[in-house]
DNA sequence: ATCCATTTATTCTGTTTTGTAAAATAAATA
DNA sequence: TATTTATTTTACAAAACAGAATAAATGGAT
């Protein structure tokens, strides 16, 4: 049997995103939000082709929002996290921290 | 300027490996860590490319250990953390606890 | 009313880096 | 010289990433 996979580093981070956002979550607002916590400058590509793996792989699921009236208002694709990416979120979370946990780097790192 | 980069998932949990393991850290118990702590039943090659481009980096420093007194006794090559490679676990840590902090799912994680 | 520049947004294309398994090789002892 | 502990090599799959292309909307000029 082989090993069940992990979530990657910047999958983690877009879950969170996402889980943080709540309804509001689309491209943009996702990328702000990443940038807004961690400073990351996060691209277009980048954002989409994970959101979409992610998608394939269920841990997410995507819908059409309507245009909203402003220039360029074109209609947002929103994204939640279902409950398997739920799971996968403390799967990952678990392994991360019992790796972890005690290391004064993380320590430090759960301060800040 | 483009982004400066983060540990990847697996970078993150050997070099969490390292720092547990101390002095002791080599191949088959950097593995034998990984699965105690986690489950995961890494494969060699899969930790030795890892180490071997974490060392490229500068994050890790290798030296030559001496031949055992067992059958099959090989050198062993051991492993520690960098500084460098300290401040990168940090900097991991500040991005994924900022984006993850409060999350249910995380919380999870921290309990297990 | 229609064209078109501008804006917000997503999709597509291609490349680099990271993650992985398995086979090959090396160095030791019994 | 067979067996054991260990590392190295090889090859490929998956994840991360950037940037260009495309799409869909509005606002203003004519």
């Amino acid at each position: 049997m082989p090993n069940e996979k992990f979530l990657g580093e910047f999958e983690l981070i877009v879950m969170g995103a996402l889980m943080r956002l709540g309804d509001a979550a689309y491209g943009v607002a996702i990328i702000e939000e990443i940038d807004h916590r961690t400073g990351r400058d996060v691209s277009v590509g980048a954002l989409y082709s994970t959101l979409n793996r992610l998608e394939k792989k269920g841990y997410v699921e995507a819908r059409m929002g309507e245009a909203s009236a402003v220039r360029g208002g074109r209609a947002k694709r929103f994204f939640r996290v279902t409950r398997q990416g739920q799971t996968q979120v403390e799967r990952s979370a678990i392994a991360l921290h019992s790796m972890m946990q005690g290391l004064p780097a993380w320590l430090k790192g759960a301060q800040a």
